[in-house]
DNA sequence: CATGCTTAGTTGTACAGTCCAACTAACTTA
DNA sequence: TAAGTTAGTTGGACTGTACAACTAAGCATG
């Protein structure tokens, strides 16, 4: 049935998801967007993962769509997107076998307050899921997306593209300990940080009700930093 | 274009392509078969990576789809399969917009040493490529293929599901070896796998022409262990 | 003004695990 | 027996994470 001589066989749905992250209100949040409240539509008004159809005459590649999509619900361009899986079965879609291909994205804290396409809207996460029940197998695909994202922090810089233009370090240590949803170890991570080649001090200070600190920025056409090491896991 | 109410609009073609890497003659091997030689067919003749068509009458989901065509051309399942990603462009193919679901699996050393398939061949990988010049976009899927897998031996113990049945340290040693394709420091490899819960000793050792070795065995139901710290880059 | 509190930034020490050199153990060959 | 080889072990140096404690720099209060 396999490679077939000729192509006139179904082939799958296939549609390209983003899952998008951006830390609001001290916490991690989703975009999510609301499917049609109408009744030939499978998942009537229910959330779901901002996605769908790959247009095969607009859409250069897999990550054009993406790219697309997360433009039409945002109005803002990535710093960062990752591919994350596919996903493709008989059971996910009651209108048959589809395939989805998903990508996550990390929203800076500008990006992400700027104005949202009208059927989007920012979720907090909690642990590994947000409160809505989502459509088709989105959960799953989110639950996929905070489990890389949480793991690839553990030895990258990732958070960094969660931050604003400036940030001071302990800014960025608390956006770590954010996605993580644990405490670092202060020293540690000023080493990690300052000894990498991702940041650089900026001429200015933050002030706050305490101690003036440092502002840094992320170094120029920066790509995530790698090390050698996870942080220790926690008991 | 995107999110249509009909369903009434072209698919791109979809398929599943396994990277299917073993160790054969002291080296890191990858089975290639060769398409079908007909002028009909794109790419007559040339070598590409086992794969083909998602069958949405009888493959349940992507992985079952894949776990059928690695068993189509080597007769037996992997103990270990993992998604690599997904490759969809207007280019990779001359019929149309494809889109392909890349998995890669390692094969132990008894298994790979079975029974092919007719049209199915192991070839030496050199680098992160194979000398046959390869079909689609697989050259570039097997390159992603190789990199992922010599990124995660730097700090996994993949290379466990490349073994056979029973092995020695030193033997084990010689598979992330040959895979990272350099040298690694005797006694930190074997305090790492001897601290993981990963392998355990049975009672026998293996006779060679020096001082004989104690043999170990894989513990049972075995998931990939993950350590906390990279070996060392080269320099 | 002094004191206490808070956060920013720093420092010395302990720890786990990687690397290296050197060693002992167990075999084979001349 | 000596030399060579591989298997397995050990002490010390190194890297970077965690911890406790400290100094620096502000603010609020009495």
């Amino acid at each position: 049935m396999s490679d077939r001589a000729g192509l006139d066989f179904p082939r799958p749905l296939t549609t390209v998801d983003v899952v998008i992250f951006a830390i609001k209100s001290d916490a991690l949040q989703v975009l999510l967007v609301q499917r049609p409240d109408t009744e030939s539509e499978p998942f009537p008004g229910a959330w779901a993962l901002p996605g769908g159809f790959v247009d095969i005459a607009g859409d250069r590649d897999l990550e054009a769509c993406a790219v697309r999509k997360l433009k039409d619900k945002t109005g803002v361009v990535s710093p960062y997107l990752e591919q994350l899986g596919s996903w493709g079965s008989a059971a996910r879609d009651p209108r048959g076998w589809s395939a989805t291909h998903a990508y996550f994205a990390l929203l800076g804290e500008h990006a992400a307050g700027g104005a949202l396409a009208a059927d989007a809207q920012w979720f907090t996460i909690g642990g590994e899921k947000v409160k809505p029940k989502l459509a088709f197998d989105h959960a799953e695909i989110l639950q996929a997306a905070i489990q890389r994202l949480r793991a690839k922090v553990e030895y990258t810089s990732l958070p960094a593209y969660l931050m604003p233009p400036e940030f001071t370090l302990p800014e960025l240590q608390r956006s770590f300990e954010i996605v993580l949803g644990r405490p670092l170890e202060k020293s540690a991570f000023r080493t990690r940080m300052l000894t990498a080649d991702l940041i650089e001090p900026i001429a200015k200070m933050r002030k706050g009700p305490n101690r003036p600190a440092q502002l840094y920025r992320l170094k120029k056409a920066k790509a995530p930093v790698f090390f050698a090491r996870t942080f220790n896991p926690p008991e």
